[in-house]
DNA sequence: GATCGTTATCACACGACG
DNA sequence: CGTCGTGTGATAACGATC
């Protein structure tokens, strides 16, 4: 049995099918015809056990879940209200311009929490110190014979007990403080003073 | 490793619909 | 006319079998 007999079969069997199932088979175009016909004869040593009406349920079961995934998507993209019907195409345009969006938000969100805990960590050692700075002053008090200066060596040389100048990360902080107010819409101005004048107050 | 069957995905054509 | 749903073939990916 010849190749072109075999595609003729398999060409009836198939017309057959076709017409079992949808009622149409007359209705080919040519050129449709031509790609069939040339499926067929390679089907023949592929796909021997293709069956169509299964592979058109696949199909249209891929094509529900891309219609539920596309819903779930309409839910979690704001659409406008205005606009009735929305296509896949719109919704996509709109999901994307929603993430790049939401990115944006994200990356600023994080400029500004980043300035937040510098400004925490600032304020956090600036507590501190102030508080070692009374303590030390209190216990020179008790003693009115020995000045400040000399009762600790540490507190002649307030600015080290401070790490103001000693310690980069806290300049760091601190003058990351004060440039708070270029993004985050937070103006938070923190002035640093002389811990002679902020311990005697 | 080659072959085969299965599954999933993509692309195209076509008709329906608003 | 644009969009959508469907049918269909092609093809890649993957596992099973030899």
């Amino acid at each position: 049995m010849s190749i072109a007999a075999l595609i003729q079969a398999a060409e009836y069997l198939d017309r057959r099918e076709r017409e079992a199932e949808h009622g149409y088979a007359s209705t080919l175009s040519l050129s449709r015809d031509l790609r069939h016909r040339r499926a067929v004869s390679k089907k023949s040593h592929s796909q021997g056990h293709f069956n169509r009406t299964t592979h058109n349920e696949l199909e249209k079961n891929r094509r529900a879940h891309l219609r539920d995934c596309m819903e779930n998507l309409k839910e979690m993209v704001p659409l406008d209200p205005d606009s009735s019907r929305h296509t896949t195409l719109g919704l996509l345009t709109k999901a994307k311009l929603f993430i790049k969006g939401l990115e944006e938000r994200e990356k600023k969100q994080q400029v500004q929490k980043e300035q937040l805990l510098r400004e925490q960590r600032y304020l956090r050692r600036r507590r501190d110190h102030l508080g070692a700075a009374i303590v030390n002053l209190k216990r020179g008090g008790t003693n009115a014979s020995t000045s400040v200066s000399e009762s600790s060596p540490s507190q002649s040389d307030d600015i080290d007990i401070l790490g103001y100048n000693s310690n980069p990360s806290d300049t760091d902080d601190h003058n990351s403080v004060q440039s708070m107010n270029s993004d985050g819409g937070m103006a938070i101005t923190t002035r640093r003073l002389p811990l002679v004048n902020e311990v005697t107050l």
